[in-house]
DNA sequence: CCTATTTTTTCGAGCCTCGAAAAAATACTG
DNA sequence: CAGTATTTTTTCGAGGCTCGAAAAAATAGG
């Protein structure tokens, strides 16, 4: 039900605003901010003289640039890395990497293990994260107070509320509450977190301008994920992590996927399929649990020396992803593409196929007009992702705290 | 850019909501208003004394089924009917329709009219809306001040902005910008909607219980459209009105579409596509402009009656259906469906492979809990949601005015 | 008629934002 | 180097809004 706004609600949102607009700009100025937030210059500067007193702003010098011009020069608003400090818990395949991470955004901490994933019984798996955890908590040369959150990625599909993980392909295991179970631990807020949604996330940190408000981070790699922006806010489905790009249908009773099904997109151009083709064993052929990135390199290698079985994996592969595109253009149009993974680096032995498909397809019109971005480093984009997360949970939920569970349908409406 | 709130922004929220709530509940005493709100009651008591004031609310008599209870009887508020009237177009296939609707939502004069869309010059189309527009607004027994608003449906796409066609099956002409039109015309704000979106619209204001957060409509018809209502909002594309399932890909380089390219689920679905495959005139056959709905019933008939090519049509329907809602599910989960138009009708001839296309999905895991809806009349659909759209925009715009156009991403934030 | 009960209104207090003016801090000018 | 112009930031009073508590209103039961 939609639930009305109290006058204390007030304070609070433009508190969170400010803090936002800070983290965003880097070091804007009192009058910068009322600027973009629209908010008179008074209330900007009693908001920002409280933060300051509560250490969660601090002022910096001006920037020398500015300080050119006539006037009283603007004293820069910066985020006190010492405000408050969140940890970021990454699982993909085989390995596990934890950063600690001050409230300003730089990495202070970071530890990384090597584990056997798809093997590890489960008490084995969640003990290996809790303890990765408690170690770094307990580091004496960490002088960050406390840490005041927790994100977490796993690749697979995660619940809507952000507590578990439903189901990974990194793991036999399924339904782990490991945002419950750290929390229990430690009692530090977690949330558990799609792999592709923080890529998407980190993405929009790392370059607003190409990715503002629309736009697909696709990871391509042993399976297909994707994270969706759309409207300036993370797509996700209504019970689950949603945004299962790699399972839309590609062709219906078609090559058999790592799921179970046939004819997904993931069964022509995760990189189980595209070794699987090359090696033409056949699409009913059982999907290998993992092809090693140098397997994948000497594939693409392959390709683009002679235009045999190889190339043809790739061709099936943009073709795949292509049609899927196309399918997923007719229902949101379309938008900036990200490639990430280390298939991305093979992206040239894709591309062509692909357009070709799209160009096949609805939301392929301007098919001229869709770029394609590739980033073949999925690891560092998804602990971006999960650190801005975690601290912008930091800033709304701890830093400008109130009825949050209130937020119901505000200003929002069907018709 | 994210907006602050300001402190008049405040009154006009909260007006906002106490009108929406009375819309939504029928006679909501001021205590049941503060409940669902949260908001006080003194503040509600301050806010419906307003609205009464100025003539939006109305004081009804307390329901008699309260009266029973001891204390100061509950005093109902509800519409005034006189507070303002919309008015209503729905251009569809050979038909153009339009209704006038006073405040609280009853249909207060009405008129019809048959016209060739398909071959009429595109000035006749426009002066056809035009001229039923203005003979509604010129009628003297039309006791109604003034519309403050005009909503005009039409199938086939139109702009994000809501104020143009840019394509539609029902015309060979593209690009009318048919609410600018109309404002030019007559000094009425107006809005173009997608016909689907509207009968999504409806159905919630139908059975807010079934079509609550999450839900499908599906437009069973010559084409195929959906209208889609995610997390309690209207989804619509990024640039045009979006949800194009229609325009998915079924089959790459499968059966021809009217949209001229290959194997889109329209393709398989639309009566059209039913139609030819029933008489079995092989994919690559041009689409016909039309089949009289007695021709489909016919169909439906003789599928029900012999295992013959129509019945195989239907399955083949079915199939692409299932399929494509499998890919969509992939996306965002299941949800329950609504299946409106005439060939909802047939659905029991297409409900089995549908159902058996959707379990071969990922997002058909839960195939058997998904369920379906018909509706086999879309058009009064179709008018409810937009006399709900507008009304709802007199609501928010008229009635409680304010800063609108600077509501930004208040609160959202991607991270 | 009086009391209990429930709804609605009234009233003062407490916040919040805003605009205008003042204060602060710098560059330019002669 | 003092005075002026310019820009940023703070201060202060005004106005508005919501809230809680208390009062008023309206009914049923005894």
């Amino acid at each position: 039900m939609s639930v009305g706004i109290r006058h204390d609600d007030l304070r609070r949102r433009n508190r969170a605003m400010v803090i936002a607009a800070v983290r965003r700009s880097g070091q804007p100025s009192r009058t910068e901010i009322a600027a973009t937030t629209g908010l008179s210059h008074s209330t900007i500067s009693a908001i920002s003289s409280d933060l300051i007193g509560e250490g969660i702003l601090a002022e910096s010098k001006p920037s020398e640039a500015v300080s050119l011009k006539r006037g009283r020069p603007q004293v820069g608003l910066s985020l006190n890395p010492e405000a408050a400090a969140v940890m970021t818990v990454v699982l993909s395949l085989n390995f596990l990497s934890v950063t600690v991470i001050d409230y300003a955004g730089q990495v202070v901490a970071e530890e990384q293990r090597r584990l056997d994933t798809l093997t590890m019984p489960r008490d084995a798996l969640i003990g290996e994260c809790v303890a990765i955890v408690r170690r770094r908590l307990e580091d004496p040369d960490l002088d960050i107070r406390s840490i005041a959150r927790i994100a977490l990625a796993i690749q697979g599909i995660t619940d809507t509320r952000a507590r578990a993980m439903l189901w990974s392909p990194i793991t036999p295991h399924t339904d782990i509450a490991f945002a419950d179970i750290l929390e229990d631990e430690f009692g530090i807020p977690a949330t558990m977190e799609n792999d592709c949604n923080m890529m998407a996330i980190a993405l929009r940190w790392r370059d607003p301008q190409r990715y503002r408000d629309d736009f697909i981070a696709i990871l391509l790699s042993h399976g297909i994920g994707m994270g969706l922006v759309l409207k300036g806010e993370l797509f996700t489905g209504t019970h689950s992590s949603g945004g299962e790009f790699g399972h839309m249908i590609h062709r219906p009773n078609g090559a058999l996927c790592r799921c179970g099904r046939r004819g997904c997109v993931e069964a022509y151009a995760g990189n189980y399929a595209i070794w699987r083709n090359a090696r033409q064993l056949g699409e009913d052929a059982e999907p290998v649990a993992d092809v090693s990135d140098a397997d994948m390199r000497a594939l693409a290698t392959a390709a683009r020396e002679r235009d045999g079985p190889e190339r043809e994996a790739y061709r099936k592969a943009g073709e795949a992803l292509g049609y899927g595109l196309g399918s997923l253009f007719a229902l949101i149009d379309p938008a900036p593409v990200a490639m990430v993974g280390a298939s991305a680096a093979a992206f040239d032995l894709i591309e062509p196929a692909l357009r070709e498909a799209i160009a096949q397809t609805a939301g392929g019109q301007h098919s001229k007009s869709i770029s394609f971005d590739t980033e073949p480093n999925e690891l560092p984009l998804i602990r971006e992702g999960c650190a801005m997360r975690a601290l912008t949970f930091v800033d709304q939920e701890i830093f400008a705290p109130g009825a949050q569970a209130r937020s119901g349908l505000v200003g929002k409406n069907v018709a």
